[in-house]
DNA sequence: GATGAATGAGCGTTCATTCAT
DNA sequence: GATGAATGAACGCTCATTCAT
């Protein structure tokens, strides 16, 4: 039993490290221009072991994709969560979305750079779960800011497009941010977030 | 001298010809999933024959995608400055931006899929070319956005940030509306864009 | 009638003026590394009109080689039949075929680089034409040295061996000359060619 | 430790293996007319395979030729210093030269045919250690004649041209050998060599 | 289990030749 | 006749995946 155990948490200690690795490599140069081998050599294991925790190429990208995007759900929406009032919970949405880009630069990238496209299956369904994480987190801003309006905080306007509104609002400062090599921090982006989404930019009313 | 003006129109429809063929394919799989085949059988053309049009796969790619983005930022500008007052302007970039995603679906699904990445000396100035053009334009906003704070329109806002905010809520509605198989045309979104932007979301000030 | 004439003498100006041109650009570039374009532009005429002078690039090219190497013996065997005595037509051999290496560097260079082979009919067939034109002149000496034999100037070695052994000590100079960028004249070699054919190496006999 | 000489020994052979065949082909069909697929066929390995032994096809070919020429020059100063004096020295040069040829006729048609030329970086370093092995071939045979002309047995001709001479009437031999299908041994033409070169063809002094 | 050499389908590209104008 | 744009077979090479050791 213990022995199982044992050999369970090794197996998904490998798996961690080559995700880990595999992320390096692929953000760095993009899925068509890394080679399985470089992947196998970079992480530290043979080819034929890759292929022991994962099928192959394609999944073993779509499954790093797909694990850093949860984690990046999961970060933002604690930390969300985790604020008292309304303005805490979208200040700190912006906060938590700009802290993880600022850590996962290089993977990010991968998302400017593009890098998904492809016809195979599994390339197909992950980016089918891209969109559903995608519309999934919408939502969850959408409860938050359903909540903002009943509380009589917010303009009773379409939520779904609220939230849309302030997530590509922070996309915004986080591309530029990637797209100009040296810049002051991206968190630094915060205030005028929470200014331009609050209050819009007409002078009077 | 008739000739060799029939030849150069000849050349240049089929051309353009090629161009409209490989924006299709490329746009339905990706830059690294269609190959020089699929694209000669799809504009009606030889192998050989594209390669008097085009340097090579990637130049017809980086060519497309460029000749097209200049005549989106061109069309934008275009109705925008036909524009009279401020708040006009700003309506008109939204409209003519909108429009031309309504127009070029499946084109614009290329940036979202992504698929620009490569190491290749064409696939990376086509890169910083995209970049160029997207800060290009966000300057040019940022004018129109300057002109307003100065006639006391707009608050005084960092100039920049305002029209990378105004810029990606555009590009909010147009993802949304590109994800989405069907839903009501794009242009509807037009006023909550510059509602949102102008007012914010804050029920009072 | 006279019309006729011209046409083809019209015709046989152009066919040399393609080889003359085609000589060079072979010569320079080797026959796998020369496009039947590049022959057409540096000759002057259209890629199509080329296929009326010659069946393609390999019968061009094997017309050249066979043509030129006509004119070397041909100009070897005059020089050599209008000298006197037999030591002057030995003298004459080795000074016309220096002399023609000479004023043909670049052509006979493709004979040192090689680019010769080919399994197609028509480089198979030029390939014996070669063959045969090098016994042909290798019998040409050999009757000259006979000559030498019955007038007891020369010993009876084997003619042919004789002939051969003449012919490459010539060519030794050639190539070497050839190889070595610049250097004397190679006409200066003879006396040494005549002096060693004629007496050997060995100090006494 | 034994397992690793196992595993290089197996790489050396299977290249070795490689090169055989490759030489076989190359020397019916001359580089151009060859393809990868056909060398992996003839050799019994696969297409990728034969790019683990070697950079490409171009690699393949050079190694070959380079490495076969090594052996043969090899041979010829091994047998030519196992020899006691000159005229044995020179004999033994004649006659391992001689052999050689006849052992490795396929080889040897390769530069009669020419099949050298090409433009790219390894064909170019490839002639230029052709050449620069001829040369110092020429050397080694100078230094054989200056200490025959030293110890009072051979004129004092200039050397290099002496040797040049020599080379080059055991390549008359070996060319005419290769060219006439079937005929008697090539080493029976040792004595004419030898008695050609060291006496000339006059009769009297 | 772990390895990495072996595999070969599939790609982008070239260029001799043809033939509509 | 003269042209040169159009053609497409054929090439060298890559690399995800397999499987004998």
């Amino acid at each position: 039993m213990e022995r199982l155990e044992r050999k369970e948490r090794e197996f998904n200690m490998r798996r961690a490290e080559i995700l880990k690795q595999a992320e390096k490599v692929f953000a760095t140069k993009g899925f068509h221009n890394v080679t399985v081998a470089e992947i196998a050599s970079a992480s530290g294991f043979s080819i034929g072991s890759l292929y022991q925790f994962f099928e192959g190429k394609e999944n073993l990208y779509t499954t790093m994709i797909s694990e850093k995007l949860d984690l990046m759900y999961a970060e933002i929406r604690k930390a969300t969560n985790a604020a008292k009032d309304i303005t805490g919970k979208i200040e700190a949405l912006i906060d938590a979305h700009s802290q993880f880009i600022e850590k996962n630069k290089d993977f990010c990238r991968l998302f400017i750079k593009g890098e998904n496209a492809a016809l195979s299956e599994a390339m197909t369904s992950l980016r089918q779960k891209l969109i559903d994480d995608y519309f999934k987190h919408i939502n969850f801003i959408e409860n938050l800011l359903k909540d903002g309006i009943k509380k009589g905080l917010l303009r009773a306007l379409p939520p779904h497009d609220m939230a849309s509104a302030l997530f590509h609002l922070i996309r915004a400062s986080s591309m530029e941010w990637m797209l100009v090599p040296a810049k002051e921090s991206l968190s630094s982006k915060k205030g005028f977030i929470l200014d331009i989404f609050l209050k819009g930019v007409k002078k009077y009313d």
